[in-house]
Order: structure tokens, then C-alpha cells, then sequence
DNA sequence: CCGTTGACGGCGA
DNA sequence: ATCGCCGCCAACG
């Protein structure tokens, strides 16, 4: 599988990767939402460091994961990619508020609530 | 083996 | 409400 490295051993980052893959379309997940699926509960900061190091066109949605305040994260290190996150989002139906958040009540992903369904 | 590096979140003043 | 502070840590050179 593409997700364990070559000695057999799935890296940290890795682990959250696959959460983040688990997020359905037109739905977003929070860092610490993430972190606590991944069993790292409380490292809300870890999956950042985590998806700072995603590219762009990589498989991983990582354009679905925001802040708890429901807000795209922005920093100048991102390069581009926090306006990018925002256009991918919009083009999956998600509507931004004025104050550029987004209605978590909404669209937060709930996975105890039945995977796939319409 | 270090030193550096960063997309968070909760709590207090 | 809106700041600042701080815990926390894998990956990379």
C-alpha cells in the first residue's frame, strides 16, 4: 500500500493522512477532530505540522480540514494554498460567511452518524 | 546526533 | 470579545 513505507512501518503522519482521506465531500473536519480520530488526542498542532507538508495535488483532501473556529488557517508559509482551501471548499457547495467562516453545525464531518448516505 | 520548523487549541487577563 | 502564552512533536538536513 502506498501508505507504509518500504521497511513495513506506517509513519506518524501517515496515520493522520488516512483520517483526513476518511473526510466525505463537501464536508470539512477540524485539526483536533482529526488528531483525536488518530488517536492523538489533544495534538491538534501535530496535524497541522502534518498537512503543512501535503502538496497541493496530492491525494490526501487536506483542503477539508479547518480550525475550530471553522476558518481556513492562513499563514504566508502556505504560499497560496489557505486561498486555494477556500475555492476547493466553495466548489464542494460550502458557503462562507462575511467574516470568511464556514457553518460547522453544517458541514463538519460526523463519522459516528453513517459513513455514506444520501 | 542535534537544531530548526511550522495548517492548533485552550485557557487566562 | 480579543489578545498572548504555552504545551506539544515528527520530519528533515
Amino acid at each position: 500500500m502506498w501508505f507504509i513505507g518500504v521497511d513495513g512501518t506506517m509513519r506518524t503522519y501517515d496515520v493522520i493522512y488516512n483520517v483526513v482521506r476518511r473526510i466525505p465531500y463537501g464536508q470539512v473536519a477540524t485539526y483536533g477532530q482529526i488528531a483525536d480520530l488518530a488517536g492523538m488526542y489533544g495534538k491538534a498542532r501535530l496535524v497541522g505540522y502534518a498537512l503543512y507538508r501535503v502538496v497541493v495535488d496530492s491525494d490526501v483532501p487536506w483542503h477539508r480540514v479547518v480550525n475550530a473556529q471553522g476558518r481556513v488557517s492562513e499563514s504566508p508559509f502556505r504560499n497560496g494554498s489557505d486561498a486555494l482551501q477556500r475555492v476547493l471548499l466553495e466548489a464542494e457547495g460550502i458557503q462562507f460567511r462575511a467574516d470568511g467562516t464556514l457553518s460547522l453545525r453544517e458541514y463538519l464531518w460526523r463519522p459516528d452518524v453513517l459513513e455514506n448516505n444520501p
